[in-house]
DNA sequence: CCTTGATCCTGTAGTAGCTACAGGTGGCAA
DNA sequence: TTGCCACCTGTAGCTACTACAGGATCAAGG
């Protein structure tokens, strides 16, 4: 009946104890019920949002955007247009990292193929490495 | 003539003094000479490897993949088959992540269409992050 | 009721990979 | 020789956690 000890809590998300602790101490989980003896009792609200932290993290939200989304409400409030500007900068953050990736994968991809592997003197790799950069 | 002050390698190489020193302290980069008085004295073989340690770090090579390659000889030796290694085992990691960015990319773009961006009840978005990890 | 052992508490320190001070010297030109 | 910048070491800060140490609490069995 969403009575949890921080243990139960931490194999429900999967989120480690200490960080569950860490995470209310900065914020980003709102502070829980206690027992007589000081243990943390949460409940269906806190699980939601630590799901919801945890699936933001993993989808490479930062904190920041994390809280910011929380900020709004959560997901316990309705969509707003700010809610969107954050997955929409999120996305273009991604596509960012995507370009990055791409010409750095054909960069190796090439300077691997021109690597004969052998003891040679000069290498593609180490080329590679010591060309200044663009 | 090859005799720089940590200021100047700096400046050549646009790393941090702080940088520098933490690198010699971690052994990445070795360690200098000294004057007299104790300040740092930088040949062509340090401005090199620094050189060759920025450019590999920009490229995403972790420090110990960067370590692994100064450590079978730098960009003094030749190649070898494992710097070959590292840069495939690189080049698969870079793979890998642009494999699961475009995952996201998708999710993403397909969310934020589905967001009106208006106060509606269910949001796209609010939706993405609360349904469960795959 | 009492013991036992798992779980929980706080507070502090550790992690990586730097970066940024504080407080004190070295180097060099005028 | 004075002035000032650059440099030195050592320590602390940063992010986002993770991992302890030393002690208290909880719940179940006897």
């Amino acid at each position: 009946m969403a009575n949890w000890s921080i243990g139960e809590l931490a194999r429900k998300t999967g989120v480690h104890i200490e960080t569950i602790r860490y995470f209310e101490k900065v914020g980003l989980l709102e502070t829980s019920g206690r027992t007589e003896g000081g243990h943390r009792v949460f409940g269906d609200r806190h699980l939601r949002s630590l799901k919801f932290i945890k699936r933001a993290r993993e989808l490479g939200f930062s904190p920041q955007e994390v809280r910011a989304l929380l900020d709004m409400g959560g997901p316990e409030d309705a969509c707003c247009d700010e809610v969107r500007d954050i997955a929409v900068h999120h996305l273009e953050d991604v596509r960012r990292k995507i370009k990055d990736l791409k010409r750095l994968e054909e960069l190796l991809a090439s300077t691997v193929d021109r690597c004969s592997g052998s003891h040679v003197s000069d290498c593609a790799v180490i080329d590679m490495l010591e060309e200044p950069v663009r």
